[in-house]
Parts: structure tokens; sequence; C-alpha cells
DNA sequence: GGCGAATCGTCAACC
DNA sequence: ACGATTCGCC
């Protein structure tokens, strides 16, 4: 590695690459060239002979981390950069207490509940302890949960609330099902190693060397996950007087994860955290032209509180940034795909140089739909349609359900699907029963005092269940098992596919959900290929995989994404879409205070474009089925006029057609019937 | 106990 | 406008 030379980077970047001692704090602004400063930065620290397993760099996103770890393979030797631990908070987290959790009492298998399951489990609690007349909306009960969790609470303020109540026998529940939600992956983490000083020095010792992508977006559990895995037990006298070899990296205008706990102070206060830090300011921009990045500063300088700094680039001209008003979404949606269509013709360029960028993910909808119709290849990336869709859902349920029988959502979802004679009726005596025992539905189902109370036919039926439950899970662990097999045969044997096509409307629609079962057990097989951690670490990948999913195409195509998802990425042309009052910002934001993180949104948006950008607003939009008149974002008056262009299309489509415009279509055309 | 039809509530963002 | 849930009927 003695050859690795540092090139083509500007007098801050190689600063920050040389630092890989100490505390090291990066503010680095939009397109500053932040990934390839944290993996130059890991190639520098490689080639310096520190050795790969020590390195840790963790991010927010999988699409981040896998970004990262290509990056780094092109520039070390892949059985350096394979070694390297790349990952998100979750999935590290995953990790850690995969090895360690029975430190706290849970079992190494246990289940990883997302949102969905969270959801089912905080329904049934009301349910179950409200009195008649109490009325618990779950969502807030769910969102009073995870904000309790994230401050670092561990028990229930007071439990004579209903709130308070219903938090604690979740917790309570989650634990006898041997289940974690995603808030527990970061507490429980933190937890083991501050209790466990044992467990702390062996990941202490193992990850010497951290870095934190995108640090403005860490909430208070994560700053202290990163400052127990940092710092040294205070008791240990081999490493007294270290200075932590932390480096974060972050940007505090693109701060837009508040609602999720995330605390700028921890970026704003690093010194406090970590005393006497190299601090590096990264402010030349390399990405878009100076009129876009004119623009997002012409908005963002709107915004209180923030680090000052001078963002610059020095790509001069290219166009003004286009606003665009819409009649309506629909004609927002269409035109945005018609020109993206014609303009990759006239202008000879790639699907993957477009991104449509929008606020909600329901908004990604008639795009898709107008891309389908006119055969151009896209990517949805976010919005969790993979993962949510029922067939899915039910297969991972199976799968859950051999890794941990008493994982009860997983268990209660495929116990009667497809109907195997144990009804709702027998499925809630069972629950209760479970919950009186304090033991999971699969014992309960299992139990001779509970099968007496029960029919014959019933109880044939529930040993009929138990017993195929059991002999898979007994194939799944023997030794040198197929897992990809057992799971298939699981399935097969089950008869989920024929009830599956039975509640199909259309062949079409069967076609589509049979092929997302063979995709997912395909999934499998590949993991299988590439890791050694079996149908545990299959789940646990899913599970922590909301986003991507991306479909056949590898190829790509134009990038459907939301705004949130969208940071760290970049694009040749961006559309924004929906850029109204009501949605940017969002209605809720006002009523929470929080119209400046909406700002940073945009900004993001806007800073994501290379070369062209526009944004479009539409004069009505289709809301809960009805139509409301909506009004321009209060934002686009922030933006320096001098370089903007607007646009009314309700103009273009009454205007005589152009000859660009009609070259633009027949190039389309032809572009159509070269596929062919 | 299972199934189809009406009705209800939802669209903020991510791991 | 869509998907989940509930209701009523077989």
């Amino acid at each position: 590695m003695a050859g690795f030379r540092i090139f083509d980077l500007n007098p801050e970047q190689e600063l920050a690459v040389r630092t890989t001692e100490g505390p090291l704090l990066i503010l680095a602004g939009a397109g500053s060239g932040k990934t390839r400063v944290i993996t130059m930065r890991t190639a520098f620290m490689l080639s310096q002979g520190i050795a790969p397993e020590s390195i840790l760099a963790v991010t927010f996103t999988n699409k981040a981390a896998t970004e990262m770890r290509e990056r780094l393979a092109g520039l070390v030797p892949e059985e350096q950069a394979k070694k390297v631990t790349m990952s998100t908070f979750h999935a590290l987290c995953v990790r850690i207490l995969r090895q360690d959790i029975e430190a706290l009492g849970y079992k190494k298998n246990f289940s990883i509940y997302d949102e969905g399951d969270q959801m089912g489990l905080i329904k049934k609690i009301i349910t179950r302890i409200s009195a008649r007349d109490e009325k618990l909306d779950p969502h807030v009960a769910k969102n009073a949960i995870s904000k309790a969790k994230n401050n670092g609470w561990r028990e229930p303020q007071d439990d004579k609330t209903l709130i308070g109540a219903v938090f604690a026998r979740y917790n309570a529940e989650l634990k006898t099902l041997n289940a974690v939600d995603f808030d527990d992956l970061l507490l429980l983490t933190v937890k083991l190693l501050n209790e466990h000083p044992t467990v702390q020095e062996r990941w202490f010792r193992r990850f010497r060397y951290i870095m934190v992508d995108e640090f403005q977006d860490t909430n208070r559990l994560q700053l202290d996950l990163v400052s127990l895995l940092a710092k040294p037990h205070p008791a240990s006298p081999e490493f007294a007087g270290a200075r932590p070899n932390v480096a974060v990296v972050g940007d505090d205008d693109q701060s837009i994860y508040g609602w999720r706990g995330a605390e700028v102070s921890n970026i704003l206060e690093f010194e406090a955290h970590f005393p006497g830090p190299t601090v590096v300011k990264l402010e030349q921009n390399y990405r878009s032209t100076n009129i876009i990045l004119g623009t997002a500063n012409s908005l963002i300088k709107n915004n209180p509180r923030r680090r000052p700094k001078k963002l610059w680039s020095a790509k001069d001209g290219g166009e003004k940034v286009k606003i665009i008003a819409m009649p309506d979404d629909r004609q927002e949606a269409e035109f945005i795909t018609e020109e993206i269509n014609a303009r990759k013709t006239a202008e000879g360029l790639k699907w993957e140089d477009f991104a449509v960028l929008f606020r909600m993910n329901a908004q990604s909808r008639q795009v898709e739909e107008n891309f389908r119709r006119l055969r151009v290849p896209y990517r949805i990336i976010g919005g969790k349609s993979f993962f949510d869709r029922r067939e899915v859902k039910d297969v991972l349920a199976y799968a859950a359900c051999l890794l941990n029988v008493d994982d009860d959502v997983a268990l209660l979802r495929i116990i009667n699907t497809p109907a195997r004679g144990i009804s709702d009726a027998t499925v809630e005596k069972a629950t209760e029963f479970s919950i009186r025992a304090k033991t999971s539905v699969f014992k309960a189902l299992r139990d001779e005092h509970f099968l007496m109370t029960l029919r014959t036919a019933t109880r044939n039926a529930i040993e009929k269940f138990a017993a195929f439950l059991d002999e898979f899970e007994t194939k799944l662990h023997e030794p040198l098992s197929n897992q990809p097999a057992v799971l298939r045969a699981l399935i097969e044997e089950s008869g989920y596919l024929p009830d599956l096509q039975r509640t199909c409307k259309t062949p079409e629609e069967w076609m589509d959900r049979e092929k997302s079962v063979r995709d997912i057990i395909g999934s499998f097989e590949a993991y299988e290929g590439r890791s050694d951690k079996g149908l545990q670490g299959f789940i646990d990948e899913m599970m922590l995989r909301q986003d991507q999913e991306e479909d056949e195409d590898e190829g790509g195509g134009v990038t459907l994404i939301t705004l949130h998802a969208s940071k760290g990425l970049e694009f040749p042309h961006v559309y924004l879409m929906g850029v109204e009052e009501g949605v940017l910002p969002h209605d809720r934001s006002k009523l929470e205070g929080t119209v400046d993180e909406e700002r940073r949104l945009l900004y993001v948006g806007i800073t994501r474009a290379q070369k062209t950008l526009a944004l479009t607003w539409c004069r009505q939009r289709a809301k809960y089925g009805s139509i409301v008149p909506c009004i321009s974002s209060s934002f686009l008056k922030e933006l320096d006029p001098e370089l903007i262009e607007h646009r009314d299309v309700g103009e273009i489509l009454n205007a005589p057609v152009t000859e660009e415009k009609a070259a633009a279509k027949f190039g389309a055309i032809f572009d159509l019937l070269g596929k062919i």
C-alpha cells in the first residue's frame, strides 16, 4: 500500500485526509466532496498501516454506506476494503446486539419489529388495557414511545396515565416476545455498553478509528453510542489519556431529521463532547453551477442560527433555475415526465442523468404512471413499496417464525394464512392465555392446559401447524443445511402460494405477487452467496432496509426520490415538484414551528442539482381524492430573482407548437423505435 | 369459520 | 383515490 497517493485534493480536503489521530470535525458544505474525503481518508489510513478491521464508518442510509464501500473498493485492494466496517447506525447496533445482547436478558435470536409490527402491538395493547370510554390514538402513542426512547428513558415517567401504562406494557411485551423495535436497537446498545464494561472494552478495542457521516443528524443516543465506542473505559489503564480517534462530517444547513430527534447541537458543540478537535471547513462546491449554488445560498441565508460559511463554485455559466407553474398535479407529472423523455434525446443524455424529487412519497405515483406509459425506465429510492407488500411480509413472517418461535407478531401473521382451521377466536384465546401465563403464543399453543380448552378439530389443527413449524425449524438448523432451499420448501408446503393466487383479482396481479415471492427467496439465495450470517442475517438486512430494493433493470433509469432520501446524492438534471405552501413547507411544520427545517429540506433539494434545476408547483392538487386550490411556496420568494426564470405551463400548452418542441417529440419517437 | 362488500381513515420524512 | 378494517351474510 506504499504506492497510495493523495491526488486532486484541495488543501482543506488534504488536511482532513491526513488528520488520522484525535478528534476531527469536518464542516462540509453541500457538494464539497465529503464522500470523497471520507473514502480517501480511509484509504490513507490503510496506507499508513492501520488495520482495516479497526476502522468503522457510520452513515445514516444503506445507500450512503454502499456508495462509500464501492468508492473505497476503487482505491484499495478488495481484500482490505472488505474488512473495513461501513454500516448504518442501526445495522451496527444489530451486529453488536446479536453478539452480546444476552447480558441484557434477551436471547440472541431476537426479532426486529418495524413500524408496522410496532403499530400492531401498540394497537392490541391499547384495546386490551384502556377503559371503554378512554381513547388513545395509536399514532400518538407510538410517537410518544419513540420520543421517550430516543431521549434515553427506559421506564415510563408515570404509568398512571394511559399512555404511560401502554409504554410500560409495550416494553414488557416486547421483551417477552424476545423482540426489539428500531429505537431499541440504539437504546439497548447504549445500555449494553454503559452497563457492561467488559463488553464496552471489547468493542472499543475493535474500532480504534471511527468516522460518522451526516453528524448533524445524530440524536442523543447516537452521540452516546459514538462516545462509548470511541472513548476508553475510565477504569482501563491501558488507554488512559488516549485521545479518541473520532472524525465527524456534517453540515448544519443540511440538518433535516429534527423530527427523529436529531440535535444540531451535537455538531455545533462538538468540542464539548470531544475536546480539542482539529476543525476543517470544506467550502468549495464541486457539484453545481454558480447559478444553482447562488439560488441555494439566497434561500438558506433566511435561516437563523447557522454556522457562518461561504460556499463557492468555480463553475460559471449554465442555465437559470426554472420555476414552473402548473394547472394541477396531474399535468405537473405529465410535464415532467414528457420533458425528461424529450430532453434525453434532444440533448443526448442518459436516463440516469435525471432525478425527480418530492416531499412526500405519495407524490411519486402519478410520475410513475407516466413513466410507465412512456416506457421510460425509472427507479424509486425509498418508499416502502417492495417491503410493504403483503406477500413479502408474509414470507418474511414465515422465516421469522423459524428463527424465533416466540415472535408473536410474525406468528399471528401467518398462523391462519392460508386458512388452516385456526380461527380468530382461537387465536384470541391463545393470546389471552399467553398473557396470563407470561409466555409467547407459540408456547401457549404447545401448552396442555390450553389445548384442553379447545375442541378436538381445533386442537388437531394447532398440533399439525406446530409440528409443521418445528419440522422446518429443525431442518433450518441442521448443520450444512441449504437455508434458501428450506425457506422455499416451507413456503411451498405451507400452501401459501395457491392461497395467494386465490386472493388475486387479475392474472397480472397474481404474476406480480408470485414474482415478488420468488424475488425474495432469490435475494436470500444471493445473500447466502456473499454472507455467512444465514437466514438471521438476511432478515436483519431486510428489516433495516426500508429503502431501495431496486427493480431488476440494473441499468438504472430516472431516479424518483424523496427530498430526505436524496441527501448525499447528486444528479445533472433535477426536477423538484410540488413546491407549494402546505407541501413544502409542509402544513404540519407550521404547527410544529419547524419551518426552518423545511427550508433546509428545500436547500438540500436545490443543491442536489449539478447543471439544471426546475421547481414546479400546482395551482390545484388532489388531496384525499378531492381537489383543493394551492399557492406557490413562500420559499420561492426568497430565491434570488436574478438567477430565476419563470414559466407557466398553462400558457405553453395553449401556445402553438414550436419547431424545437416538435423536433423533441420526433426524437422521442425515434428513440422508442430504436429500442424495438 | 370464511368470504365479499361497504366504510373508514389517510398523505411527512428514515432506520 | 387507495388500502385497511369492519360488517354482514353464507
